[in-house]
DNA sequence: ATTGCCGGGGA
DNA sequence: TCCCCGGCAAT
């Protein structure tokens, strides 16, 4: 199989040439087969011809003294055609001997006399005819082709017709020969009909295909079943339902593109001269990508490879963050993790194009589990593997646990102690001091936060609660203003953002893995209302 | 890479 | 309204 992957793959410009020529030397074999039966045919009935089915050797001595009348005399220097190692090789007559009716032929290849029966010498006029013409019918289709044609041929037919090949100069007996030969040409036939059709179903969309893909051929089904799992990637149970509406216009190159990716590159390559052939990936990333890749350019996302969790986000930060505070846990067993975040996500490609919604789930071995109805291509990073083992052999683990302590427990007593700090701001200091000892208590018995116990005191005993933040600054500068003015333009862009107080927030005071003792408004990720600048 | 937090949701 | 979180800018 691989060999003939690569073998395809590996030429193909050679494809053509090699096409024409395997089918060639198929035909050859058969054709020995074959012409002998059809010379018969025309020459004679002979009855005895059962005897020398082989095709060579002669042993029915009696019988051909008898016969040798019929058989016209051959002259020397005749170019005629005898078989040889089961092969009809070319040869000159040296003599004919009427008498015991064989001839002394001189075989051109070989280079040697080999004697055999007038009617084992064909006359190179009288086959010339029906080789040519059998090559052609066999030649024809497939250099005139589509190269995709002899490709499936290649699986299907050829190796059938192959092994009927085989079979036949061997011990076949002529009444197969006959029937063989017609079951060639239907093959034949057959073989341009699913040329027609692959071609068809290159260059039209599945969807066309898919409702009478009943059908279709191999490769039809072949092409379907890759459509379909790219439509898997990006909208898995969506697609079900709406697998039909691929359009042509929105799919002419992915089909093709997966559907065979040498073949078709061979189709159409005719722009591409061709040469280094590499690996499959080659054909993927010139057609694939060209054709549909248009404005867009691949852009990177990253994909949560937690278990269950499929989320795409668009930066590095987000994924990291959303696993760490996701599924590590905020706080709880923090214990010695330490980066481990990194192993939960992967980094792919993805052919961007403004995708409303480019969510996908590629890792997750269920297929309903996410989906994107998007057809966007997500790519993995060749990492992806190790990762996802990781993800395999890891998580569970650590999902137990982490997910356990840090996910539930802590979570519910975030709610519990849950301070309306942020938008409550007058709210009173008190809340403060038990939510803090619990706490406490908590981390203490998870483990020792260094940070903890100074930042706590001071926070505590400063200000656990800050009234509501006066807001001084902004008031008196009524008449300042001219002059902030001034400044104003240089401070102008931080308007949008704030400048970023440099004091530590509660996210940096308490660390992630606390996060119930941030200040509400930490945890909502807005403003910190407890360390103002 | 980490931190701060805005803007945009979901319930 | 509460709450959450992605993404982005500043560190
Ligand atoms: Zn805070």
């Amino acid at each position: 199989m691989a060999s003939v992957l690569s073998r395809r793959l590996g030429k193909r410009s050679l494809l053509g040439a090699r096409i024409s020529a395997p089918p060639l030397l198929g035909d050859g074999v058969l054709m020995m087969a074959q012409l002998p039966p059809l010379q018969t045919e025309h020459v004679k009935e002979s009855p005895r011809l059962a005897s020398c089915e082989d095709g060579r050797f002669k042993e029915p001595v009696a019988d051909s003294g008898g016969q040798g009348q019929n058989w016209p005399l051959l002259q020397p220097g005749q170019k005629v055609y005898v078989f040889y190692k089961g092969q009809e090789a070319p040869g000159l007559v040296e003599h004919h001997d009427l008498l015991s009716n064989e001839v002394k032929v001189l075989l051109l290849e070989q280079g040697f006399y080999v004697c055999r029966k007038a009617e084992e010498v064909r006359l190179a006029n009288i086959q010339a005819l029906p080789l040519p013409a059998l090559e052609m019918d066999l030649g024809a289709p497939a250099t005139t082709g589509y190269d995709a044609v002899p490709v499936a041929m290649d699986h299907g037919p050829t190796t059938e017709a192959a092994a009927a090949a085989a079979s036949g100069p061997r011990s076949v007996s002529r009444s197969i020969d006959v029937p063989k030969r017609k079951s060639d040409a239907a093959a034949v036939e057959m073989d341009e009909m699913m040329a027609a059709m692959v071609l068809t179903s290159l260059s039209c969309s599945p969807v066309v295909q898919s409702p009478p893909n009943g059908d279709a051929g191999i490769p039809a089904s072949q092409a379907v079943g890759d459509v379909w799992k790219e439509s898997g990637d990006m909208s898995d149970g969506g697609s079900s339902s709406t697998s039909g509406h691929w359009s042509c216009m929105s799919t002419p190159s992915p089909p093709h593109s997966e559907a065979s990716p040498k073949y078709s590159s061979e189709a159409f390559s005719s722009p591409r001269p061709d040469d280094g052939f590499e690996t499959d990936l080659d054909p993927f990333i010139f057609d694939e990508p060209a054709p549909r890749k248009r404005k867009n350019s691949v852009k990177v996302m990253y994909t949560c490879l937690w278990p269950s969790c499929g989320k795409v986000l668009r930066s590095i930060v987000g994924i990291k963050r959303h696993v760490k505070t996701q599924h590590l846990g905020d706080g709880a067993n923090s214990d010695q993790r330490k980066r481990e975040e990194d192993f939960y996500y992967t980094e792919m490609q993805v052919k961007d194009e403004a995708p409303p919604e480019p969510a996908a789930a590629v890792s997750s071995p269920t297929p309903t589990s996410v989906g994107a109805s998007s057809p966007i291509t997500i790519q993995q990073t060749p990492s992806q593997p190790e990762a996802l083992v990781l993800d395999q052999a890891v998580p569970p683990e650590h999902h137990l646990s982490s997910s356990a302590l840090s996910q539930s427990a802590p979570s519910s007593f975030w709610h519990i102690q849950a301070d309306h700090a942020y938008q409550a701001l007058p709210s009173i200091q008190i809340p403060v001091s038990p939510h803090i000892f619990t706490s406490i208590s908590w981390a203490a018995a998870t483990s020792t936060i260094p940070t903890l116990s100074p930042v706590r005191s001071r926070s505590l005993s400063f200000s656990e609660q800050q009234p509501p933040p006066p807001l001084p600054p902004p008031p008196p500068p009524p008449v300042l203003k001219s002059h902030l003015i001034v400044t104003s333009p240089l401070r102008a862009p931080s308007s949008s953002r704030k400048v970023r107080g440099e004091a530590k927030k509660c996210r940096k005071v308490y660390g992630i893995e606390h996060r119930d003792q941030w200040c509400t408004a930490c945890r909502w990720k807005k403003a910190c209302q407890r360390f103002l600048d």
